[in-house]
RNA sequence: GGGCGGUUAGCUCAGUUGGUCAGAGCGUCUGGUUUACACCCAGAAGGUCGCAGGUUCGAGCCCUGCACUGCCCA
């Protein structure tokens, strides 16, 4: 910290001067911008008559938010071509309630149609009257000491605190006839972010960066830096819309105020001596004044802005301003992970420190340091800040703060972590759902009930004698070709949906990752795999016991790895369950202590496009059954026949009858060579299947619904010949769009005429 | 005042470079005590993607304007 700022004292990059700051009266410190809340309030806008010297009975009326401040005022200013006040430029006023006189003066920043036209200038307790004052040489009164009361400059009014003091203030104008009209003024006034106390901008030495200066052996300012890093690509901000706010506030920074009233922090290290009144800046505590020689000297009382020490972080956890190892291994790091709010207060200050402080420090093999390396990390991660269920931001006067304990002890440790991280979609700020964390309690529970289905038939296997090996174990699993059907599906589904959560991952699309684990666990893995390798865990006697034993060895495998992959985001859950899967399936321990520390499943698409392809098609016979026998009102838990008529050689649907006859509650599957008469039908581009089933259907319902589907139908179908009839569309969309449109013309040309067929036979 | 977002099913929200993208969960409705789970299963209804123009063969997605809304900075 010291090597830091002596070392930017001596490059002419920080300063000391008397400037307005953002004084909290109740700290008694200055504060930085970025320590500032701005707030909208209904306030007042008072009208005060100025008399003018030498002309009895003439004002100049100033219009005024703060008169309690006029004691300081110095001059009264009008826009220099504001008709109206020509006749005064360069006379005098008197300020009411004081024996002084001020002048009026013309300056370009006063708006002539705000207020009066006339505004009174006050450089010790506004910056903008700052800024004029010191335009034309005026001088500066503070009227008030650090505590926000009165001071001994205001006469009768010392001791009162500031608005004790306005309301004097207007009360003696209004008693001298001096006060005019008043009106209702919304404005905004700053407030201390840390105790909410109304900041007073107070005219006081303080301790400055020069973020946009070029340091004495000359180069680009801090900010010039800074701004590269990112502009060039140096350093990624992901959301990217995160940059242009990075680099617009960078394009508007001001000199950064680093001294702080506070009896904690860093101690300035610079040295007054009372017999010169030289500085010394040292990063030794001097004994004497290196100016004149005196040991009269006393430290500063100032301490340094938390953020000035926060943003060496980056160079001094590798031992800066020491060159050691760590900082040719580690600089830069990678990523940084922060939320928005942090993003002026800490990263870019690291990023100002970091790239400044590291650029001269060679790289480990000996050579200069590019500005790709002088960077404190590569990308910076900004996270969704968590609001209420109204989308307020949580905060402890509102009394709207959610409490994490209550949350979690609630819905459980791990349905709270998915849950943030199934609504983390970058860019958006995340409004706290206990719906939605309702739901993944609910999928915490469904996870563990389907180990303690798998527990379950590990025992009843183990009575019957089959073992699953423990090699088989804690890699992705493999099937043989000739495997069941639900088997090659769900491992090629295990690859497929675990590499769409890397790449998520590596995206940072945390929601994406975890929307795709809770799909293939719910959906795919109980839902229809579950479900159907029930058939296959039969232990009596007459089973086959290898084909068992493999049922039961993939099951597994695949329990295994998708805990794995949901190990991140349910990390107990999952913890506990893996250990459970290797003590209840080997009797053994697990190969590492923790789930957290084995491989991640990486997986590949299109490891068995053929399995994809027939059990999705199984999958719509079993939905469309399921859905017919409702339409037609077959009783739940009555089982019926079904005939089907494919029209794809590979719908293997006899060799899988078992699977249908389960899912779909269907005692017989009869196929037929055509469409056959009849009720109860349904039809697909693959395929057309009937429910037989004796009793009465409404038919006016299924003519209603045949409607609608035929309506639908034909709209599709419109659209798809419109496009195709384009010219324009076919020379050029892409081919594999062309063709698409072209199957789905088809499939839909199809599907209109079986059900203009069915709505014939219904009559 | 300057800047950055948001507006999609009743609710909470996805929808990465324009085409096979209109989706999820909750809620609603219907039916189910199938030996893992009713914190469950099956099925269904529900949206002219804020409004108005424009670009394009094609727009929830790109451009312009407007309305409402949130945030950041001054």
């Amino acid at each position: 910290m010291r090597e830091a700022f002596v070392r930017l004292y001596e490059e002419g990059l920080i300063y000391r001067g008397a400037y307005i700051v953002n004084w909290c009266p109740r700290c008694q410190t200055a504060i930085s911008d970025l320590e500032v809340a701005h707030e909208e309030q209904q306030g007042k806008l008072w009208e005060i008559r100025y008399p003018v010297v030498g002309a009895a009975g003439e004002f100049v009326t100033v219009a005024t938010t703060r008169p309690e401040t006029m004691l300081g005022d110095v001059a009264v200013a009008v826009h220099p071509l504001d008709e109206r006040y020509q006749k005064y430029l360069g006379k005098k006023l008197r300020l009411p309630l004081t024996d002084r006189e001020i002048p009026v003066i013309a300056d370009e920043w006063v708006k002539s149609d705000f207020g009066t036209g006339a505004v009174k200038v006050t450089p010790a307790h506004d910056p903008n009257d700052f800024e004029i004052g010191k335009r034309h040489g005026l001088p500066a009164i503070n009227v008030m000491d650090e505590t926000a009361h009165m001071n001994d400059e205001t006469g009768a009014y010392a001791g009162l605190d500031r608005y004790a003091a306005r309301k004097k203030v207007l009360e003696d104008l209004e008693a001298q006839g001096l006060l005019g009209a008043v009106r209702e003024h919304v404005n905004t006034i700053g407030k201390c972010d840390r105790c909410k106390t109304v900041v007073e901008p107070r005219l006081s030495t303080q301790w400055f960066v020069a973020v946009n200066k070029e340091p004495n052996g000359g180069g680009a300012s801090m900010a010039e830096l800074a701004r590269r890093a990112v502009r060039e690509g140096h350093i990624r901000i992901t959301p990217e819309q995160y940059s242009k706010v990075y680099l617009n506030w960078m394009d508007n920074l001001y000199d950064w105020c680093i001294s702080r009233q506070l009896w904690w922090g860093h101690r300035i290290p610079v040295w007054h001596c009372a017999a010169c009144g030289m500085m010394t800046v040292a990063r030794q505590d001097p004994t004497a004044c290196t100016h004149c020689g005196s040991a009269e000297i006393v430290q500063d009382p100032d301490v340094l802005d938390t953020w000035f020490s926060s943003g060496l972080l980056p160079v001094t956890v590798f031992g800066w301003p020491r060159h050691e190892r760590d900082f040719d291994v580690f600089y830069p790091t990678q990523l940084l992970v922060t939320g928005f709010d942090i993003l002026f207060l800490w990263v870019s200050r690291m990023i100002m420190l970091g790239c400044w402080f590291s650029r001269d420090i060679p790289m480990a093999d000996g050579s200069k340091r590019e500005a790709k390396d002088t960077v404190p990390f590569h990308k910076v991660y900004i996270h969704a800040l968590v609001r209420d269920a109204e989308r307020q931001k949580m905060s402890k006067t509102k009394g709207n703060v959610i409490d994490p304990i209550h949350i979690v002890e609630h819905y459980g440790t791990d349905a709270v972590r998915f849950t943030l991280a199934s609504m983390a979609s970058p860019g958006t700020d995340i409004a706290f759902s206990e719906a939605r964390t309702e739901g993944y309690r609910a999928f915490a529970n469904k996870i563990w009930n389907a180990a303690r289905f798998i527990f379950m038939n590990v025992e009843k296997a183990r009575e019957a004698g089959i073992e699953v090996d423990r090699a088989a174990l804690g890699a992705m699993p493999a099937v043989a070709d000739n495997a069941p059907i639900e088997a090659r599906w769900i491992v090629a589904r295990l690859n497929s949906e675990a590499a769409e959560v890397n790449a998520a991952l590596g995206e940072y699309r945390f929601h994406e990752a975890a929307n795709t684990i809770y799909q293939f666990f719910w959906g795919d893995f109980c839902d229809w795999y579950l479900e159907i390798v029930k058939l296959r865990l039969d232990f009596s006697e007459e089973s086959d016991r290898a084909a068992v034993k493999a049922a039961l060895t993939t099951l597994l495998q695949t329990f295994e790895a998708a805990l794995r992959l949901l190990s991140p985001f349910m990390p107990f859950l999952t913890e506990e369950l893996w250990h459970a899967v290797y003590r209840m399936a080997c009797e053994s321990e697990p190969p590492t202590k923790s789930i957290a520390l084995t491989r991640y499943p990486q997986g590949a698409a299109h490891t068995d496009d053929a399995a994809d392809r027939d059990f999705a098609l199984l999958q719509e016979l079993i939905v469309t059954v399921r859905a017919l026998r409702k339409d037609i009102g077959v009783e739940e838990k009555l089982a019926v026949p079904i005939r089907i008529w494919a029209t794809q050689e590979r719908l293997s649907f006899g060799t899988n009858a078992e699977i249908i006859q389960r899912l779909a509650r269907v005692t017989e599957i009869r196929t037929a060579e055509a469409l056959s008469e009849g009720t109860g039908m349904r039809s697909t581009p693959n395929f057309d299947v009937q429910v037989i089933y004796e009793k009465t259907i409404d038919t006016s319902a299924e003519r209603e619904r045949l409607a609608k589907e035929l309506a639908k139908q034909q709209k599709t179908l419109a659209s798809a010949e419109k496009q195709l009839g384009n010219p324009a569309f076919l020379a050029k969309a892409p081919a594999h769009i062309v063709e698409g449109l072209r199957k789905q013309e088809a499939d839909t040309r199809l599907l209109i005429e079986k059900t203009r067929k069915a709505l014939e036979e219904l009559g």
